[in-house]
DNA sequence: GAGGCAGTAGGATGTATAAG
DNA sequence: CTTATACATCCTACTGCCTC
């Protein structure tokens, strides 16, 4: 084997570094860096959080004292990796390529940003905010450094290229799905086919009549770091270094009509669809890019269209998702934190919990028991999943009870929160409206109530608002036992009014659901 | 091809324990 | 006592296999 490095340090045995971890197989350098790349907070540069630096240190650690260089093999690392094959394990990794690999994974940029201290220091009269000197640092960081180990992919920006004829360019008129799955065809967020147009670059317009109007372009797959530092001015290079191919074995990435024909300077993505995920680059993302397939003035250069940057997950992974915001009927999986057939879930079925509108039931009855349920679960964990279950779209269902034929009845609504209350059953009023001695007694009779839920009945129709009557018989028993609090609506509830018909009077009443915003 | 199931990896978080 | 570290647990997502 060549090395084109040190000799000392040149060469990983790759059974060691299948070692390196409890839990995880690292074979070769890739995915030793990616190990930390997955773990690397997005935008953060070198910075890695606390716990992915020390893990970074150990694993260098480990990497020089476990012989992972080659500079302390021994026999009893060969045992220790004996059950691997022994061609592969054989096989040692120049550390030039290691360091290669560590390089190409962070962007001139990221290299420059720590140097630009450095540049301040010796220039100080130079003004570093300066965008273009952040360019020629980053342009000769990468020459310098970068070059060496990643010469194939990324040529140095070329200055007049880059600034010359840059009057017409391609654009992605809407913007694509943050989420996309496999399989699915590719559309924009409002689920309309994505729009491509050609334009002036500086006033933005159309061009729709000349031979540009009618170019045909080429749909293709960038990796979603490109563009990542906002820049929107890149070389037809820079833009194809950055075009994603398929993984080795797999179907081409995307499939479908992936020519276009502009008409009038317009063109739509028609039913193209990706083949696989998003999840083995680092970026974990994808972008769509659109160029001209020829040029029909080869003279003239016409920039590229780069999308948004989008997320494509396996199609199997879309009966899956949570919803957002959740629906009632949705089932409790659908909450977030809550994995389906996971600890938590399989808690709450044992509870007869199954979907979204028990949960919320449960809760309005006895939120320490639901908690109790889901004890296992985490404060903050628990906080999310009320965050989610909260933002439940209700529907217009009400329930009222009655205590053993009075008069007196409170109103539920369908996740068994009290909306509103009566007094001589004829009219109604929301909580907001109650007086203190009244919310006692709606106190008691909501206990009473989540005592015997079976004896709710449905109501399809409302009671009229009206000044509270509380018959005088009542008046002692319950003033006695009034001193607890009305338990208020504490998930938001959407303001409105709602046609109830109160059973007494069999008639057609607007009833007002006020909005109460508490959150659980 | 769709969908269910199981296995696995990675990330996030909480808790126990050691070190200073 | 505080902080750092190791470990455990759970959720999420991906993937292969299998059945229909």
């Amino acid at each position: 084997m060549v090395h084109s490095g040190n000799q000392v340090f040149d060469a990983v045995d790759s059974r060691s570094t299948a070692n390196l971890k409890t839990n995880e197989t690292l074979s070769n350098s890739d995915d030793f860096m990616a190990s930390f790349r997955k773990r690397e907070k997005p935008d953060s540069g070198l910075s890695f959080d606390p716990r992915s630096k020390k893990r970074f240190k150990d694993e260098i650690v480990r990497k020089t004292t476990h012989g992972s260089l080659g500079i302390f093999d021994t026999e009893e690392e060969d045992d220790v990796g004996s059950d691997v094959p022994s061609q592969e394990s054989k096989r040692r990794i120049p550390y030039s390529t290691i360091i290669g690999d560590a390089m190409r994974e962070y962007s001139a940029r990221e290299f420059a940003t720590p140097l630009e201290p450095l540049l301040r220091s010796v220039a100080p009269a130079i003004p570093l905010k300066c965008n273009s000197l952040r360019r020629i640092v980053r342009e000769e960081v990468e020459r310098t450094i970068v070059s060496p180990f990643h010469s194939s992919s990324r040529t140095s920006l070329n200055q007049s290229e880059s600034s010359k004829a840059r009057v017409w360019q391609l654009h992605f008129v809407n913007k694509l799905r943050s989420t996309l799955f496999t399989s699915c065809r590719i559309e924009s967020e409002d689920c309309n086919p994505v729009t491509i147009v050609i334009r002036d670059s500086v006033s933005g317009e159309v061009i729709s009549s000349g031979p540009l109007s009618s170019l045909r372009i080429e749909i293709v797959v960038l990796n979603g770091d490109f563009g990542a530092d906002y820049q929107e001015d890149w070389t037809e290079k820079e833009f194809n270094a950055n075009l994603v191919r398929e993984r080795d074995g797999k179907r081409p990435l995307v499939t479908g009509e992936l020519v276009i024909t502009l008409r009038d300077g317009v063109g739509y993505v028609g039913d193209a669809s990706f083949t696989d995920n998003s999840s083995w680059i680092r970026s974990r993302k994808f972008r769509l890019g659109a160029r001209p397939v020829q040029s029909k003035l080869p003279e003239v250069r016409i920039r590229e269209a780069r999308s948004e940057a989008f997320v494509v997950k396996d199609h199997r992974g879309e009966s899956y998702k949570k919803h957002h915001p959740p629906n009632l009927n949705d089932e409790v999986w659908r909450l977030e934190k809550i994995s389906k057939g996971g600890t938590f879930h399989k808690a709450l079925l044992g509870k007869g919990i199954t979907t979204v509108e028990q949960f919320l039931q449960s809760y309005s009855v006895d939120p320490s028991s639901l908690r109790l349920v889901l004890r296992g679960m985490s404060k903050k964990i628990w906080e999310t999943v009320k965050e989610h279950a909260a933002a439940c779209v209700l529907d217009d269902k009400l329930y009222i009870y009655y205590k053993d034929g009075e008069r007196i009845g409170v109103v539920f609504n369908s996740i068994f929160r009290v909306v509103g209350a009566t007094f001589d059953g004829q009219s109604f009023q929301s909580p907001d409206m109650l007086n203190e001695f009244q919310k006692g007694l709606v106190g008691n009779l909501t206990r009473h109530a989540y005592k015997n839920l079976d004896e709710l009945v449905p109501l399809d129709a409302p009671p009229a608002i009206g000044p509270a009557m509380v018959p005088s018989s009542q008046l002692a028993e319950h003033y006695s036992s009034s001193r607890s609090q009305l338990q208020y609506v504490n998930f938001p509830v959407m303001p409105g009014s709602l046609l109830l018909r109160s059973p007494f009077l069999g008639e057609q009443w607007k009833f007002t659901i006020f909005s109460l915003t508490n959150v659980i």
